[in-house]
DNA sequence: CGAATTTTAGTGCAATCGTTCCAGAATCGC
DNA sequence: GCGATTCTGGAACGATTGCACTAAAATTCG
């Protein structure tokens, strides 16, 4: 019936991810997108629709990627406290490991392009709603297990989870060394731990 | 010798850092700063030398009107872990009263422009930096009063405090209510509270 | 007052913004 | 092969960007 298309969506959504993931939405003009895609800017409109479009199949792709992806993988291989504790291990890895400072897209956008675009800002919402609940999961899981000290809350510490993993990654975000983080994450960690 | 100036610099200023509170740096132009500062666009590259030049500027004031005066407010009125407490509980408070979920600046910036201009980037890094500071100086204070747990590192305990104040500010600007924000901050208050 | 100096509003500039349009190329059912 | 349809790169759209320039207005010193 039509031509088809030339290039592969999947790749160039991550080229798109990179681009909003670096220089946020604002300053990632549509040009910058289309060069680093490897597309033309009418392939784009035709493909994403445009910039804003394009950015919520971004946001889409950065979590079924790394959030979910991680949350899967770790949920299914850890123990419900390992897990939290891995997932956050993973983070301050992956991001000590990047040189660009990216830090999380969905926190960048949750400060950048959220607060004026109240639908954007309920996807970047949710998303980080699903990190909380995964974080909530497990802790409930573990106070089941009998794992946790007395008296632990699982939905007070899985926001607490949150805010620090958010914390975090500002910090990690201007660049800050391995100790520093850690020191962010690890009095979170010990509210899982029975004191001896 | 010559005209005087016809606006007042500080109101100016002020306005300036509503527009770049609200807005964020890239998407705040120079023709929204000068009309909302009430001034025209030659008086600004006039009276402050540009746009990068005048978020310095920016910067430098909120640093003094927001975070410096409440650090030197409350510590002047609190002993060392109630100034801790107070100064949580007044961002938690601001935060909530503030309909547009500006948030802090300087974590926005933090984000937004530090990554890419190292040079605003060292300075943001020294905003926090005070924070920070006013947090271990507190910490270590109330450790020499013996009003902390045993083991209490100041050091770690002020890093920790930081993170969770950077992640309880992105939680707000998503518009968060006051159980999260509290639920976020309570159990790095409890660190400083001796076990009972 | 006259000269010097600096602010003011307004306009202009080259560049870039997100988006659209266009002509040509490619692919399908027929 | 043909018509229909969708893709492609490239040019162009009006709007807006940060910034520079001009002439008039205002102020202080001599």
């Amino acid at each position: 019936m039509a031509r088809l298309r030339e290039f592969d969506e999947d790749r160039a959504l991550d080229a798109a991810v990179d681009c909003f993931w670096n220089r946020g939405y604002e300053a990632t003009s549509v040009r910058d997108l289309a060069r680093e895609m490897g597309i033309g800017g009418a392939s784009l409109y035709n493909a994403f629709g445009g910039k804003r479009a394009l950015f919520e199949r971004v946001l889409e792709r950065y979590a079924n990627r790394s959030t979910r992806e991680r949350i899967a993988r770790l949920e299914a291989s850890h123990r419900p406290r390992e897990a939290i504790r891995a997932f956050l291990a993973e983070v301050i890895d992956r991001s000590l490991k990047d040189r660009d400072c990216k830090g999380c897209l969905l926190v960048n956008s949750a400060l950048d392009v959220a607060p004026h675009d109240a639908e954007l800002g309920r996807v970047v919402t949710g998303y980080l709603e699903e990190i909380r609940s995964f974080f909530r999961r497990n802790v409930e899981a573990a106070i089941a297990a009998g794992e946790t000290p007395r008296g632990t809350d699982a939905e007070a510490l899985s926001i607490h989870l949150l805010g620090v993993l958010m914390g975090m990654r500002v910090l990690s975000r201007t660049g800050a060394r391995r100790r520093t983080l850690e020191a962010v994450v690890q009095p979170a960690l010990d509210l899982l731990e029975k004191p001896h």
